[in-house]
DNA sequence: ACGGAGCGTTAACCCAAGTTAAAATTATGA
DNA sequence: TCATAATTTTAACTTGGGTTAACGCTCCGT
């Protein structure tokens, strides 16, 4: 059977409003969402209540906690809705069982699993190799969108500094043309 | 079929001498790879001639370039070993074939794959979380043989520091004892 | 229109890590 | 064994980003 008819047939719809959490860092996860509109943050909490967002997950993607749904049970970040956000969510034993009997399913899987190893594969390179002042260079130019939706604070603690930090780049990067 | 049976029957042995070099970075790679024994570095290398270190694989991990195989087909960084490595070589359209008719093997490469996205999801928390300090701490806790088998320079190098730094920092949390 | 909340900017000061270079230590090979 | 190369440490100086706090702007809500 085609992922996104299983989805279709199996699959909750949820609306989450600006703000709402999906789910929590330390909780629970056994489901899969899948995000018709809206926009989320990914994110880690520490001890010193330090925010580093993982993820910003918009139209289309697909998103959990794999540590929880393949691992310890638990997830280790939270996912947050940014603006009103409408997703689908099945669980994943749902998942499992049909990945189990059906191949077609599971080489899908695959492919996603694929993709998803890529995606993490450049957030990697980008966070190794990278300066903070050229993660926000590459950043400007692959999500420009990103720029309005998102407030400067999420846009610094996903590049892994603080909103102080980032206004400095953007006064070196943009330039003050005075 | 059972994916190492699979690996048996279709792979070729490989021995890597010290420092040579399985992929390069910008080259093709078509193949997946299984370390039997030995140690290998995968490092990225920018303009600049700078290294960063993306991962170590050791005895019993699998490696390939997942960008190389499942997207672009050229490789983003380069596979080197750093002592005398036996690894099990396979062309992965193989193991595309095989997953396209095989239901076990398709669910344990997805199985594979799950495992993988949990490594590099733990990789990202580091990087985007943790200080160079408190990553070396994590690293000679978890990985205290990687202390003496690998030098200085490739140990800064994947902490995403300058071997100079790393010294220091080693100073600072080893301590004189003096 | 006013007052506050939230967000972004700026400034002053601090510190971790980069850079360069020299010194010390450890390995390696003839 | 000794000489040379490679690795690690130390030192001096620079720099990017953290921290704190003040200031400004904008957007609401009343």
């Amino acid at each position: 059977m085609n992922f996104f008819q299983f989805f279709q047939q199996n699959a909750k719809a949820k609306v989450l409003a600006k703000g709402d959490v999906l789910f929590h860092q330390g909780e629970a996860c056994q489901q899969l969402f899948y995000v018709q509109s809206g926009l989320l943050k990914g994110f880690y909490l520490d001890e010193q209540g330090n925010e580093s967002i993982k993820s910003f997950i918009g139209d289309n993607d697909i998103i959990t906690s794999v540590q929880a749904v393949a691992g310890s049970g638990i997830s280790s970040f939270s996912l947050q809705a940014l603006e009103e956000t409408h997703v689908l969510a099945i669980d994943f034993a749902l998942i499992e069982a049909q990945r189990m009997k059906d191949l077609t399913f599971a080489n899908e899987l695959v492919g996603i699993l694929l993709k998803f190893a890529m995606k993490k594969e450049r957030r990697e390179f980008e966070l190794l190799t990278l300066s903070a002042e050229q993660r926000f260079i590459q950043l400007a130019k692959e999500h420009a969108i990103w720029l309005d939706k998102i407030t400067q604070n999420d846009l610094a603690r996903y590049l892994g500094i603080t909103p102080v930090g980032l206004s400095r780049i953007k006064k070196r990067v943009l330039g003050d043309h005075e």
